[in-house]
DNA sequence: ATAAAAGTCTACTAAATCTATATACTTTGT
DNA sequence: ACAAAGTATATAGATTTAGTAGACTTTTAT
């Protein structure tokens, strides 16, 4: 499971790539939109800003806008940033590898191969889907639910 | 990731796999086969004879045996089993499902749609992927590893 | 019959992690 | 000068996970 900080900061990437090329905008308001505590999506976007995602503003009419273009930020991206390994093995993690310390042969365990598969798969979809991406798929969802 | 309860119990039946139609085994075994707790491993097995996955037999020659064809056992089913949900957001798990309490329209979430793709991907592999699966599997690698 | 082997069951504790809050500080615009 | 807004660090509270403890039951062998 993702957790929340990783699940604000991707809310938080789409609402703020929706603003794109717009006036930044302020925490309090991405906050109130998405209902996500103040204080602890400031953290996030902070971390989000130090790994140069984002660009901040001090003072009135302050705030956070995206750094690059929606289309290329990618949901992995986000998900290394706020600490949610893609696998879930941690011995088939590629950012966050350990040794599977019960494991006496990795080379061989067949329980890591199947994991390792799984990883691939979801690390295919998590690094060719785009904030932008996401924002696309909300608009086709919103036109089926009209129809 | 998986929880450790999850990998154990992955293991543990992977081994009794190799056992499959033999005399049953007894978790000290296992337990020191596989570097698991012995007092851990007890839980785990006990909830999987409980989920009708496993046999047991007490009083001395006793242990724990399959109780089907390791190849009629999925991935998926002990991920399952041990709490494991093989979703990454609540609001996508088809067995441990929960509203996102953020989210204010579930059905043209954007980000629901994305996990949602991710989920099925991984439900494919899990649920096609049985304990026989793993253990043909680490034949190969050790095949592979010898040439 | 008795002792030893092995699983059963429930409770508990310790550690880690996650989520959220608090507080004090800095920068910027009017 | 003052208010708006982000910066930074610390800490508390809650939850989950991992593992341990201990007393009990069943079965086999002698």
């Amino acid at each position: 499971m993702l957790s929340k900080k990783t699940r604000y900061a991707i809310k938080a990437l789409v609402v703020l790539g929706k603003n794109f090329g717009e006036a930044p905008m302020q925490i309090s308001k991405i906050a109130a939109d998405e209902h996500i505590p103040k204080k602890f999506l400031e953290q996030i976007l902070l971390d989000l800003r130090n790994a140069g995602l984002l660009y901040s503003k001090k003072g009135a009419g302050g705030g956070y806008g995206l750094v690059k273009d929606p289309a290329e930020i990618f949901v992995v991206q986000v998900l290394r940033l706020t600490g949610g390994p893609v696998a879930l093995l941690p011995c088939v993690s590629l950012n966050f590898y350990q040794k599977c310390d019960e494991c006496s042969n990795e080379a061989t365990c067949g329980v890591r191969d199947v994991f390792l598969e799984v990883r691939n798969a979801t690390l295919k979809i998590l690094s060719e889907t785009s904030i932008a991406d996401i924002i696309r798929r909300e608009g086709l969802l919103v036109e089926n639910m009209e129809v």
